[in-house]
DNA sequence: CCTACCGATCGGTAGG
DNA sequence: CCTACCGATCGGTAGG
């Protein structure tokens, strides 16, 4: 909270006047991070695309959110063991959902010959980890450029499960 | 060090007869796990192994330390962060120079034909981070078994890189 | 290995 | 929005 007063050019106490606590902080950033993710999921959900194609869509969706609102997804993939309740269980809920959503559409992708026999499960959380490992680029001197980066592991990741 | 002093059944001072600092611990769990990792790279890349062979074998004692030795793993690949110099600057080194290993490694599996032509920063960057993932799913209620994470991880990891 | 503390830091409040 | 604090917690030390 001082780090943060002084960014903004006040007392730590100040900041009060405007917030509630810390952890309000927190559950904004998760929550926003969270609805991105969901609504766009939706959106991709609803469209007439092969379920490849829609798995690329939000793989892709994935990797930019890491460049492009990196701080954020930071913290929702990080900080969110520090929400208190009720909004950690309901936190854990909406991801558990959205995870389902993805397992389903593998699934759905094996079942129409599109996808190899694979795991669901394992294959979204493979595909949810390593692009959160865009962090490690983000931290670093950035050697490989950003479309680089995401058309290679979207590469990856896509033909690792296309048939 | 509270909690830490609580688990072993002494004062949180009492500690301090056995270790020098908090941060010593946190570099002694660090390096034991850089070195557990590139003993093994070493002793596959003596191996006489095709590179895509050598490849999975990395990945699967990867997903096996993960499982294994989670805890040490954990605080190695998330801690490391804290170590204060100059050890900070020898662990960058060692995980700069590990990498790199794995880059050169899949770079010769292209050029030998046995891998799909991909950016090898990017496959190393994303197989190290999907790895690290199993930490959400040894977090859970793991509803799916050891071995069919690590089978499907790995088919998932390695047919995405196979020509 | 313990008791008794220390100085720093943290999220947050009271009162203006 | 500030000054002046608070109680809790942290890594760590002194002295026995």
């Amino acid at each position: 909270m001082r780090d943060l007063a002084e960014h903004v050019g006040v007392e730590a106490a100040s900041l009060y006047n405007h917030i509630q606590s810390k952890s309000e902080i927190l559950q904004a950033i998760c929550f926003k991070v969270a609805n991105d993710f969901l609504s766009h999921l939706e959106a991709v959900q609803a469209s007439p695309e092969p379920t490849l194609k829609k798995l690329e869509l939000i793989i892709r969706f994935h990797i930019r959110m890491m460049m492009d609102q990196y701080e954020f997804v930071y913290i929702s993939d990080h900080e969110w063991r520090h929400l208190p309740e009720p909004y950690l269980s309901n936190f854990l809920n909406q991801r558990r959902n959205y995870r389902r959503s993805l397992s389903d559409l593998i699934a759905r992708g094996i079942e129409r010959g599109e996808m190899k026999s694979i795991e669901p499960y394992v294959a979204v959380l493979t595909l949810l980890s390593a692009i959160s490992g865009i962090e490690s680029w983000h931290r670093s001197r950035k050697t490989i450029p950003p479309d680089v980066l995401e058309n290679n592991m979207v590469k990856y990741l896509i033909e690792g499960l296309k048939k």
